[in-house]
DNA sequence: GTACTTGCTGACTCACTGGTCATTAACTAT
DNA sequence: ATAGTTAATGACCAGTGAGTCAGCAAGTAC
């Protein structure tokens, strides 16, 4: 009558072993974490793991793909149906978009890609395609909107989109490297907004 | 009369050995270079590097030295000497030193950092100490005084020269991770710098 | 209960790499 | 020349970690 050794659960594993994953490259880097430790964490054996992951890059590629899902999408969306002023949107919707980015998974699966991405072009290219270009492209579009709508003038900012997330890539690399300083990255991110909307104004 | 299999040359080693080690790094990150590959490209066997530094970390910490060394003394000294307005520098040599930033060695340290930063404390604060600091703070001062001269008028930019420096990151970080999308990292740079000054202008 | 499938385990292999050290050979002093 | 010093070598060791696989036991069908 005692409890059997482990269950059966294969529906859940894979997810488990990316959380668990995730967690470790987190703290520790991609190099500095051993698959037993991953395995380890997801309460799993070494050999379990191989058998949903070919390798440790297929694991680091879940991994990353595991939280890229649906973060732009949902912001790209709002951009698309939202009936807020350029302006008031710029300053609700997406300055709280913004602000919470630093904070987010985001922020570590960018340190992972940097670290190791110059080994996995493909993954990079993935993350390119489905965050970075998307969310670029919404944005340059919303700008441009409010241009046509006579709320913003033309300016270099409207092909640049990159400026609004200027900071918060500055806030991101901030938080993950220097912890023991603090920075008000809630305040920078917001200052910027501030400026580019003063700037592009009509 | 054969050619000697070696030379002594204890003065150019360390030198050397280090400049082996950037490039290396560079190209395959910390964790995925050898100590043997570093010794390969830098023409020396594994023991004689050993001899001139202790263990594999201290080699690294002594690459991000080297490169850390005078960047920032130079446009801290630029600042003090300057006899030019706040507008006229801050468009001047400031943006010219900034645009400069994210092809230089320095974008490579800070991705190192941030890939290996966690293990490696101490290296973080003295780099925090010797560049970020000593940037941010020449920056505010700098700032702050075109506020005392009434060219600037006060602002959130001024405890948050960050600002500057945020496209600089953007550009360092898409330069490394996205090489394949070219971004026009001057006039990302330049425009920033433009919105600042329309920004803080008396 | 019994036979069968398969999710799961953990001991094992093997390649690699950080670090050591006994030895060698380039230089130096006399 | 010769002896002494030390820069430099490279074979070696020990630890580690990615990936394998033979066997086990949880669930399932009858």
């Amino acid at each position: 009558m005692t409890e059997p050794r482990y269950r059966r659960r294969k529906e859940d594993r894979p997810g488990e072993i990316t959380e668990a994953a995730f967690s470790a490259f987190a703290e520790n880097g991609y190099a500095g974490t051993s698959v037993e430790e991953v395995a380890k964490r997801a309460g799993v054996s070494k050999g379990l793991l191989y058998l949903y992951f070919k390798t440790k890059e297929e694991l680091f590629k879940a991994v990353v793909r595991s939280v890229v899902v649906r973060r732009v999408d949902a912001l790209i969306d709002t951009v698309e149906h939202t009936d807020l002023s350029a302006e008031e949107f710029l300053r609700g919707p997406m300055l709280s978009f913004m602000q919470g980015v630093p904070g987010s998974r985001v922020a570590v699966v960018i340190r992972l890609l940097l670290a190791e991405g110059a080994r996995h072009p493909d993954l990079v290219d993935f993350y390119f395609d489905n965050v970075v270009n998307k969310g670029m492209s919404a944005i340059g579009q919303f700008v441009e909107r409010g241009v046509e709508r006579g709320e913003f003038r033309p300016s270099a900012v409207t092909d640049m989109p990159h400026l609004f997330f200027a900071p918060v890539m500055m806030s991101m690399i901030w938080k993950l490297l220097f912890t023991r300083q603090s920075l008000d990255t809630d305040k920078l991110i917001a200052t910027q907004m501030d400026m580019i909307i003063a700037y592009i104004k009509a």
